[in-house]
DNA sequence: ACCGACCTAATGTGTGTTCAGTAGGTTTCT
DNA sequence: AGAAACCTACTGAACACACATTAGGTCGGT
């Protein structure tokens, strides 16, 4: 495969180098967000100069734009809709631990993006009124099944999830040394306690 | 009071403009943070030039960490050590509504300090980690005291609750219109059920 | 004479971006 | 077949601008 025509072989570099400006990016904007980050010191770690970096990706926002583009993608091919949102979020601990470099760039960029002039606040705030959005439906499609308890407001949970999530990132961003596994397996424990109907409460 | 002699009066100026210079810091930095904000329009904000600011803050880190001083002497004034802790996270709620920028521009330093180099890494790290270890010990002394189950851990639950608030702080600053005050009801509802002893669960 | 509270203007540095220019490979026109 | 035009993948140097900080000055009060 690597012995190809010399014109392929080019292209394949470019291409190579182009996902190792990403990678590059993704590391270092999760440990300093976008503002903190320079598109010179991205190009160092990606072996090319800031100009060689600029022949790939158009402006430093492309960049950061492509590095968005491609968590979207890893989540679309990740997400099991239809499946119990209990068991969804038992699996989000996992990823954390698969691509942490993809998760942890976006809780920092989300606070990043706060204000509406920033460059990705709409996608971030789309992004997590959607977050929202499907937890809740969860929740809810779970009432009618009656399999979680229908006393439950399922917009105000999807909230508080969301929360839980997106601030056990944060803290695992800050300290990795936290036990991720247990706390997800604790949070995660006590929601199916309480969402479960009354019967098999312990 | 505001007829003094004219020095004194001289003086309170002084003092009144360094209090609109942090609190336009603190409003900023909620919505920027302090690599989004630059000296000049803080400046501008508090009605000062640039150069104005830096005779009150000698540099724009130091205006920083006088901003994070003023959070932690707002902090040490309402906490009520040693009151029951779910007690306590039901009052967090009111201090969002009291104090928006001096809370909110927390969570926004927090992820921009992720790295040890970041200036306020240190203060942010040692704060993050005294609010779980806090919060485990009031765990701990209400299973001592036996009004909590003793077969919940009660570092993993603190860490979970630690990520709790700072989620809800971050998800409040992208959108202000959730609804936070239930959600908050909500969590420290189910907080209590989990930890209240066997008898009365619902 | 000295102080606090400023201001305007200049300085210097960091940084995103642009501007040629080089080295190779490919396509197209004659 | 051979040359001209064009492509991708870069580089080094220069540019332009933003921004924190400094220098020096003004003004009123002690």
């Amino acid at each position: 495969m690597t012995e190809q025509r010399p014109y392929a072989a080019l292209l394949a570099k470019g291409e190579d180098r182009r996902q190792r400006i990403l990678t590059a990016a993704q590391r270092l904007l999760k440990r300093h967000g976008w503002r903190g980050i320079t598109l010179g010191r991205i190009a160092r770690e990606a072996g090319v100069s800031p100009a060689g970096l600029l022949h790939h990706f158009e402006s430093k926002e492309a960049l950061l734009h492509a590095a968005v583009d491609a968590r979207d993608a890893y989540d679309e091919a990740h997400a099991d809709m239809d499946a119990d949102i209990i068991e969804q979020l038992e699996g989000v601990a996992e990823r954390f631990h698969r691509a942490p470099d993809l998760i942890g760039m976006f809780a920092v960029l989300l606070m990043e993006n706060l204000d509406p002039d920033d460059p990705l606040h709409d996608r971030m705030f789309g992004r997590y009124r959607a977050s929202v959005r499907t937890i809740a439906e969860g929740i809810r499609r779970g009432q009618r099944a009656g399999r979680y308890r229908a006393d439950v407001d399922a917009d105000v949970k999807a909230v508080e999830i969301v929360a839980f999530l997106n601030g056990i990132e944060t803290s695992w961003l800050l300290d990795p040394s936290i036990p991720l596994t247990e706390v997800f397996k604790e949070y995660t424990g006590s929601l199916a306690r309480q969402l479960a109907p009354a019967a098999d409460t312990p």
